[in-house]
DNA sequence: GCGCCTATATATAAACA
DNA sequence: TTGTTTATATATAGGCG
């Protein structure tokens, strides 16, 4: 696509590899949007590094309605679903605690730093885009 | 992109959105298939649309490595309520206070223009769509 | 690491088969 | 309609500051 043509396979260089990375997700999140915008469609997408340094990035920006595309799509997925079954057949006040231990750990500053990540890599393009579509 | 430009704005002649989401959800696809690989990353996407005829369309095409990553996803990011959240923040590290207030408003901007908030769809499953584009 | 630039690779809208 | 073709719009690799 730029001036040469790379080969479809992991980027070796590191430098490099990270600035693919970013300039590409910019791009399949401006595609989903562009698609979900055309044909009004929901799109869901979730983009995890192996580095726990970086966040994970997501889109909808709005986790909560990622969340909803989300079990929306395991609801229609998996009417039987084995997680259904194992909350059956789990103690549940076991699991509970679980969960809430591993949110008060790291999931509650993972989450926070997914969205301030995001925001800040919005170009200021798209920020403007927002402005245009609130005038609207 | 193609021969003339197209607005971003939904589609109106069901034809011709139908003949552009299927030409665009497969340019994504291959565009998370494309930063995945590149950049040695996972792209986890679900594709849903309205039409209850339609199946949802889902990346990667591995149904059960979709879960995963949706599953780990949900892990790092448990619900948690987002004032509590800012609490936390605040209270730890005065010194981000107005930036996370500013994080707060674009926040806040973005969640209001969440462009494709059709709210509900019950699009239908049928995996064996990805069964077929794999033998191609 | 960011943003801008330019040349080139891709994606794709419309026409056509 | 489903698949080519084609002309044009976008995306983006590699440079530069």
């Amino acid at each position: 696509m730029g001036r040469a043509k790379i080969a479809m396979e992991p980027i070796t260089s590191d430098k490099k590899r990270k600035l693919t990375f970013n300039m590409r997700k910019q791009g399949l999140i401006k595609k989903a949007h562009d698609l979900a915008t055309l044909c009004d469609v929901d799109v869901s997408m979730i983009i995890s590094t192996n580095d726990q340094e970086t966040p994970q990035q997501i889109f909808p920006p709005d986790s909560n309605q990622l969340n909803r595309l989300i079990d929306l799509y395991k609801h229609c997925t998996n009417p039987v679903n084995q997680y259904v079954l194992l909350d059956f057949f789990m103690d549940r006040k076991n699991k509970m605690e679980e969960e809430l231990v591993k949110a008060k750990k790291k999931n509650v500053e993972a989450k926070y730093l997914s969205w301030f990540d995001f925001l800040d890599s919005l170009p200021e393009v798209r920020l403007r885009e927002f402005a245009l579509r609130l005038e609207k």
